[in-house]
DNA sequence: CTTGGCACTCCAAATCGCCGAGTGCCAGGA
DNA sequence: TCCTGGCACTCGGCGATTTGGAGTGCCAAG
């Protein structure tokens, strides 16, 4: 045998040949064989020495054939090795900076818009499917709150937080308040939070509620009650969510077509939960992140590949942004895409003008 | 040949296999053949007098044969004879009425999740695809309308219409106004307009815009442009929308595992253009509404069926419901379902209590 | 270490034969 | 006039078989 392959790197050759054989199956999604690598190597080797450098890869876990006679697919190792190692990121083009930047300007400040914007482009650009999760800022700043007496004992709470954002909900109450006795609530509310954290404000609205209960007066517990339902409503409504786009993308690949696996990625994507969660992994990493095949850990993902990166506002990481594509997905170009995508996000997000 | 087939409507008995061809095909998906038919139709027939009944209803264009030798299925015309004349709607289940009740009085009366919950009802019944349209009042009664001042010259509005439906924009203005003024115009406005019907009021507007123009003071003027922004909104995002669930279920009928009819299905729901414009037309419709394959005038639902039900607000048709499906879908258990889920949302929307 | 040669393996596509289901038609019978 | 059994025929589906080609592993010679 050629010895010592556990404990030696791996020969520049082999490094080489991998590349190519990885960057071959990406462009056409067929197994590789000897003769086209000894063609199309640039390395003037004869298929019969690329075949024992193939044994070596192969027994090392980097390639694997799918059956005897076919050429070597990469396995996840393999990627892995190729993405970590041998990858030569592709710059993006101009053009595509200065679209991306242009999409991302023209949405007027509106934020969730803004979202949907880069999700889509993230599809559209990758033919694969884009996602970005909602922003989730630890510090929400209270704004603005406004009652509106709707009927007998309904009311509707309109909560602005930050730079504008609006939550409402509908309170049903144990009793009546007339449109002067909202006023009061509101202003009262307004007045001693504005410009708070929003979770500083529930601790203190609740201290306040333990400490006076007896003597507070109706209008305090109202308040309080009120501004209370309208946190339960921002821990639900709101808790983690994303914006999908280009699902459709992913029939079109040919890995990709059997039905029930896309039955269950769909679903997947329906329930949002995995991959939520596997999203927020992401926000912890400084820079573009990469799940390759089952890496992810979620066995829907198993065929696919997870291209990801955060994004922020001021200083603070708020979400995350990504691709989710097949395994043999162009990384060259879907990495910086990833990570210019969501440096301009940031950009676009920043609270200036 | 058998004399007269064009002109006499359908013997009783052709009439009958038919009836018995259609369901058969349904339940199992199969072409039905002669020899089935005697056994299960209760008519006592051989299998050759079928096969002449079979060439009668397939040279009048109600089945035909995939080849020679398969049984026949329905055609689009066998269908709609079906639907129109021999099916035998099955009642609700008492069970299942109760469940759909239960489920939308339970949500409540947040109109978003009404909807939401119907849609995922239909699907998870049928097993197909749910969908809702968002409800289109022609009389939207103005409410109450907010102006925060968010920073040099962004303004957030906030909109609140009907029974507590909350709109909000933010609007970049030509000056700036500070907290003072903004109140002043929100004061005009709702004092004008309260209770109107926001279609009144943006007339009114433009009239008074027109009138007025040299000699009106900058707050007027404000309000009357900041309104209109606003309505900008309303006539733009709320274009017509709707709530679609369980779209991969489709996945699991074996008439729909052609991925590519997948993919361009999945597209037409992402678009919304086409299935909005098709459910639209069901606004104006008194009930249950059915189109099976290219009846509906698309090519990407020809070979699926839609069965709708409009639903209502107070006497006022503001929405469509429905389930799609494949064309070999359950009819009888289909179109009581989607009558009643439309009825039934038609009172849990009804503004009382 | 490289390389050509060679035997071998295995998939994919084509071919064949066969079975069964179903049909159309016809002629005989109520 | 309608029903029915009989019969020849058609066609899709399935399994078995064949064939070609691509690719491999191994070996021995350069």
């Amino acid at each position: 045998m050629h010895a010592d392959l556990t404990d030696k790197p791996l020969s520049e050759r082999a490094q080489h040949l991998l590349k190519m054989l990885v960057e071959r199956y990406i462009r056409d999604g067929e197994p590789v064989g000897s003769r086209t690598l000894s063609r199309d190597s640039g390395l003037d080797l004869s298929p019969a020495s690329i075949r024992n450098v193939m044994a070596d890869l192969e027994e090392l876990g980097f390639v694997a054939s799918p059956h005897t006679s076919a050429g070597r697919i990469p396995t996840v190792k393999g990627y892995r090795f190729f993405v970590d190692t041998l990858l030569t990121v592709k710059p993006l083009d101009m053009r595509e900076v200065r679209l991306i930047k242009e999409q991302l300007d023209s949405e007027e400040s509106h934020p969730q818009a803004l979202l949907a914007t880069a999700s889509n482009m993230l599809s559209a650009i990758t033919h694969m499917t884009g996602v970005v999760t909602l922003p989730r800022r630890e510090h929400i700043a209270w704004r603005h709150i406004e009652f509106l007496h709707l009927s007998e004992n309904r009311v509707l709470a309109i909560l602005v937080v930050n730079e504008g954002e609006v939550q409402n909900r509908v309170l049903s109450l144990e009793r009546s308040y007339n449109a002067a006795a909202l006023l009061q609530i509101s202003n009262y509310l307004n007045t001693h939070f504005v410009g708070k954290d929003i979770h500083a404000v529930r601790v203190e609205l609740l201290n306040e509620l333990r400490r006076t209960r007896e003597r507070m007066n109706d209008l305090m517990l109202a308040a309080i009650t009120m501004a209370e339902k309208v946190f339960e409503t921002r821990g639900r409504a709101t808790d983690r969510n994303y914006v999908m786009a280009g699902e459709t993308n992913l029939m079109e690949w040919a890995e990709l077509s059997d039905v029930e696996k896309l039955r269950r990625l769909f679903e997947a994507f329906n329930q949002k939960h995995d991959i939520l969660h596997l999203l927020d992994k992401c926000t912890s990493a400084d820079g573009v992140q990469i799940f390759i095949g089952e890496e992810s850990g979620y066995k829907v993902l198993d065929e696919c590949s997870v291209v990801t990166a955060p994004y922020s506002v001021g200083e603070e990481v708020v979400g995350v942004l990504g691709v989710i594509g097949p395994t043999r997905m162009a990384y060259e170009r879907v990495i910086p895409l990833v990570d210019m995508t969501a440096r301009l996000l940031s950009v676009a997000l920043n609270p200036r003008k």
